[in-house]
DNA sequence: GTACGGAACCAAATCGATTTGGGCAAGCGA
DNA sequence: TCGCTTGCCCAAATCGATTTGGTTCCGTAC
């Protein structure tokens, strides 16, 4: 046999130091009863050989690899363009990556792992986290089947059944936007919602359309998909301000939406506030340096992805780690695209 | 013992379909000689059982889980405020992810496995991708040791010694910068750039040096970290326009830099392009809805990132797959923010 | 003197696949 | 008929850890 180029394995520890691989496994993992003296011994020849121990035969034993993965839903129609809310979801995810590696675990990004084309890795996971499950989906069918641990940031909306997942409160924020134009002086408020049939497009449809009722003014609802970015916000600025009864504020559920919607609104020559206000629902770099920046509600990623990885792991370690506190719904940022009442 | 509620495993199969774990494992794999009517049937049998291969087992055997790793150099200063480039990184780690899942990998985001805190299934990776790896990065040292793959898009600025790097050619992107605003009437051009000692912020000071040189100008150099974002930027332009001999051109490196120095130059009371022209150096969000929008260079993030994926497979897989076309050096995009020659 | 118990350690089974090194029978040429 | 190949299949070893079910060696209690 050639020099084998291997790493050294926990039995070259236990050869080196004299005692049987258990005894090495024990000191590692500080299962069993191990006398210092020796501890001392096998820690240090596991130190002056490398060895490391193998994560994959120790995951095979186990059943456990210290990994979680995202999916981000969205991100499943990147091409060369960009998905929604950019900022939204490089924010989560760097987030939920740092979040994971605090307690030891790493964070793998993966495509719907229910697709036959899906890299066989994608189930090796321990734990799933979801941002924004669409209707009825069919990862989460399958997580629930299989019994692996999940967590969605935003509830599949069309299920009942499961009760693993994080509140952003969409019901609630519609009504904090709705309220604050309202308070401006606002009218006739139209939304620009995305397609996606997530809970954040529906729940705030709904929401929407509840608060048009109350108030009696009849909803007016335009629908682009969320990929269109600032030309679908444009596209629908048309669609609203052809109409012989127009809007006076516009609530445009897409930051990009929100920008492609003030910069068609002002190029029809109204004033932004003074004729129409525009609010964004989810802050990016398109609301915030926009001209005039435009009003809208910062979902705090952040925080967000930190909740929800902690408590996944909870579940899976069967501990109870702090959660990170704070008020998990989003906050409204004024701008000056909006008056201030 | 109560119900097992574990999967079915190959030896379940064997002894459903009637034949030995050798043969199931070669139904799946193809490797061995299988019978046209015995492979129907084990996969028959398979899928009745929901039978999966698990990922963890197979690649104790076989030492490859099917997971790349993406240390995104920049993430790791990620705290609840953003890296440099926002577009940038994502559309690398969307690509990246996607261009993975094309051959059968995942894509888990790790953050330098060289620190002692970092998950132990970080280094479980077959393969890894830095971007823009620091002068003497530990990380690259430690792959170079263990001979695991790698790949590294930009290069380590120190090493001499490996190859496996993908260039990005910032030296030329720099030239082209500075020839075009050259073209376009400047005559006394800055550079503002990050402080990260990577190849690209190394590069372009180089070049822009040496282009200083030829040109007889005095090189005007200004340094903020990358995390200063916009403000950082504005925080360069007051330094840069205190000056007794203050530029007329700026070249800033990141966008977000760019943006800043923008807003702070009008501020002052310049034009833009008028009296400054401003160009960025990774065009983002920023660059793109400034006003007036910024001359910026795109990196082509999903396109780098496929080459990159492709070739860090190709190497693991020792596969010839084609890579996609295209030069890898940014393409200059000529906005407002500079005067057409 | 025997029994009991805990401390320290170990050999072997185990996790679920892949891979090695055959076995057996049919087919074929000499 | 013998030898050899080829097609098809299998038992057992293997990957590198964890875990189970011990054993051995004291020391103490009765």
């Amino acid at each position: 046999m050639t020099e084998k180029r291997s790493r050294p394995t926990i039995a070259d520890v236990a050869r080196h130091a004299g005692v049987s691989t258990t005894t090495v496994s024990h000191t590692f993992s500080g299962k069993g009863v191990v006398a210092a003296a020796t501890r001392e011994r096998v820690r240090a020849t596991a130190k002056s050989l490398g060895y490391r121990p193998d994560v994959v035969a120790r995951g095979l034993r186990s059943n456990r690899l210290g990994v979680l993965a995202l999916v981000l839903r969205p991100l499943e129609t990147l091409d060369s363009s960009l998905p929604e809310g950019v900022d939204y979801f490089l924010r989560f995810a760097g987030s939920a990556a740092l979040a994971a590696m605090d307690f030891g675990y790493g964070l793998m990004l993966v495509s719907d792992p229910t697709r036959e084309e899906s890299p066989a890795a994608a189930l090796a996971c321990d734990g799933f986290l979801i941002t924004e499950p669409v209707t009825d989906d069919p990862l989460i069918e399958m997580l629930l089947g299989e019994g692996v641990p999940f967590l969605s940031v935003g509830k599949d909306p069309a299920r009942a059944a499961y009760d693993n997942w994080i509140d952003t409160d969409t019901e609630l924020m519609t009504d904090l936007v709705l309220r604050h134009l309202d308070d401006a002086g606002a009218t006739r408020v139209a939304l620009v919602a995305g397609t996606d049939p997530n809970s954040w497009n529906l729940g705030a449809e709904a929401s929407y359309r509840a608060w048009a009722a109350v108030r009696g003014q009849d909803p007016m609802v335009v629908h682009r998909p969320e990929t269109t970015g600032e030309s679908g916000g444009r596209d629908a600025a048309d669609e609203l301000f052809d109409r012989s009864d127009p809007p006076d504020a516009v609530y445009c559920l897409t930051g990009r939406h929100a920008a492609g919607m003030l910069t068609r609104v002002r190029e029809r020559g109204f004033d932004v506030p003074g004729d129409v206000q525009i609010v964004g629902g989810s802050d990016s770099e398109h609301t915030r340096s926009a001209t005039p920046p435009i009003t809208s509600v910062d979902l705090q990623p952040e925080l967000l992805a930190r909740v929800a990885v902690t408590q996944l792991v909870n579940r899976l370690d069967d501990l109870d780690r702090p959660v990170p506190p704070g008020k998990l719904h989003g906050r409204l940022i004024v701008r000056n695209s909006t008056r201030t009442p």
